[in-house]
DNA sequence: TAATTTATTGAAAAAGTTTTCAAAGTAAGT
DNA sequence: ACTTACTTTGAAAACTTTTTCAATAAATTA
């Protein structure tokens, strides 16, 4: 006794075509909006399409049409915190364009790496969009090997000739720091964030020429001890001891963090330390006082990568291969200037 | 010039077979682990799969298996914040069991879900699991109607036979509130939360169970008026004119305003007010007092949920139709008992 | 009216796999 | 040597569509 078949005959395009009379053919050209069916025979087929419930088969037309109208989406399992609105952002756009979306997510493992991917090749979706942090240079060695058509999201990437969809957090972090320095504030640290490596590297780079621009060197890298389980409790005993002028962090929680070892050791924020968390969320804005933090348009990067996507994918020749978004600095209460 | 066919002359079971020297039944054989193949020719057929790399074309075998692997999820487009966990739990299994995910959300509009299942009928995923706040009774009703297998995760649900994997919040809240009138205080109010009606729904009957088992009617609902987009802002001002011993809320950027509001108004938490978020989240932790809130074991509940469906995948006999998992009240510094 | 063009239809091939059934090969038993 | 049984293989049908090409019907033109 199956569950999917209860006993009901399933309904094919034979069914509908001897329903309403016809051929194969003809129910074909009715469902995919063929000019060329006569208007009487049009309505006969439709008729018999109601009545008997037809529904395309998805998997039968991906075979004839050698396409599945699926993407693939590639994301660290770890993120969807920070993914939420990138993907709302991609499946809107999805919709639109009729695309489905299929979910893989990697566990920073390369051989997993590979097993997505032939999953990916096996059940031939149509492209690729893949969130590209945490992945290794072998891995985006592995992914630009094959010939599907592929989005990188997020991050800008080294490959030449990768269609990428980014925000510079590069220069938003030069931005910064020079900031700072012409103000005469150049102890600045930035907190080490495991979970988003390839960040982190582009922040570091930003920082870094912000201070060779005054010819000084960067030194204010707080790497997280590898005992620590999460960088939240280290920070709060750091920052027990250790006082700066400026605290750069990734992500909100580790924002809260120094917040809120700061406040238990006496230090004002912002009056003895200015605190900026890199990416936005509601969050910042929820504790007191509200953290300087930049906006990244997630959801536009979700969109415009799906966007790109249907392009590539339509065969619209697609000349700009590069998207960069901007992001906008909020300063709140967390920051003097 | 197409972009994902480089000229690359494409590799299909045929090929292998005539490399090989064997006919296609025996790569089909092959790749399936069937145990009627001679193990030299095994070997063959190996080499020759390897030689050119070859992989099996999903789609057509679920052309002719009548099966895609593939599991539809549908989840609120809102709601990737509190979906991250369950999603993560879901994917494992998936992941485990060779099962595709193909996520679709929804924006709360009927016409959309019958677009989405008609979607999901199309493409013929072999079973849906789906998030099931913030759906309407007709969308549960639309969503039964159809015989693909299916799990509802989060809540549990009216319809009699359906498949539930649910976390119990109405007997969580009864309890919560029944603590509270013992120890003599029954001035509690709910925050509503329009972003999870079912949910909402849940809470509200818990307490007033445990009111009415106290003799006591429940009134303390408190409404978010139409005109203001988040509840953040309106519990900021809420809370500066009213006081209470107990209060409630579902998500943790709601508690974190009730927090805001009486640190700046010199309501001392928990010594005046006792504050409890209901779902759980890193957030709870990160403020200052903690705030109390129960433990929801999203992982696992969607571990479970993908475990259940593969078992009614597999046709293995699913008994239990009901799995309810049990919440953990995590005490901390918002609340004095 | 016959010839030509155009509009509409259907038969059949193609997409890439699985699976059934029959055939062929091999080993064992008499 | 001759059945009998078992192992291994291949041919062909099935899965459900799309699409090409040829055929027919209808409309137009000469």
């Amino acid at each position: 006794m199956s569950v999917s078949n209860d006993g009901k005959k399933k309904v094919t395009i034979y069914s509908v075509a001897h329903e309403a009379g016809v051929s194969l053919a003809t129910v074909s050209r009715v469902i995919n909006d063929s000019s060329l069916v006569k208007e009487e025979t049009r309505k006969r087929v439709e008729e018999a399409i109601v009545k008997l419930g037809y529904r395309p088969n998805a998997v039968a037309q991906g075979l004839a049409l050698k396409k599945t109208t699926t993407i693939a989406l590639v994301i660290p399992d770890s993120s969807f915190l920070y993914m939420g609105k990138i993907i709302n952002g991609l499946l809107d756009v999805a919709k639109i364009y009729k695309y489905n979306i299929a979910l893989h997510t990697t566990s920073s493992s390369i051989s997993e790496m590979s097993e997505i991917i032939d999953n990916i090749v096996k059940s031939r979706a149509d492209g690729v969009i893949v969130y590209n942090d945490c992945l290794t240079e072998s891995e985006i060695a592995i992914l630009n090997s094959f010939s599907t058509p592929m989005v990188y999201i997020g991050h800008k990437i080294k490959a030449e000739d990768a269609c990428n969809v980014y925000v510079d957090y590069k220069k938003a972090l030069y931005e910064l720091t020079d900031k700072y320095i012409q103000a005469g504030y150049d102890d600045i640290v930035l907190i080490q964030d495991k979970k988003n490596p390839m960040m982190m590297d582009e922040l570091l780079q930003g920082i870094e020429k912000g201070f060779s621009k005054h010819n000084l060197q960067f030194k204010g890298l707080i790497e997280i001890p590898e005992k620590y389980h999460n960088s939240y409790d280290y920070l709060n005993e750091y920052f027990k001891d250790n006082k700066h002028q400026l605290v750069i962090t990734v992500r909100d929680s580790q924002a809260m963090a120094v917040l809120n070892a700061c406040t238990e050791n006496g230090i004002d924020i912002p009056k003895e330390t200015d605190l900026v968390c890199v990416m936005d969320s509601r969050y910042t804005d929820m504790v007191r006082p509200r953290i300087s933090s930049f906006f990244i348009p997630s959801y536009d990067l979700g969109a415009l990568a799906m966007r790109v996507m249907t392009k590539m994918l339509n065969n619209d020749e697609v000349k700009e291969k590069e998207y960069q978004l901007s992001y906008i600095y909020k300063n709140k209460a967390s920051t003097k200037i």
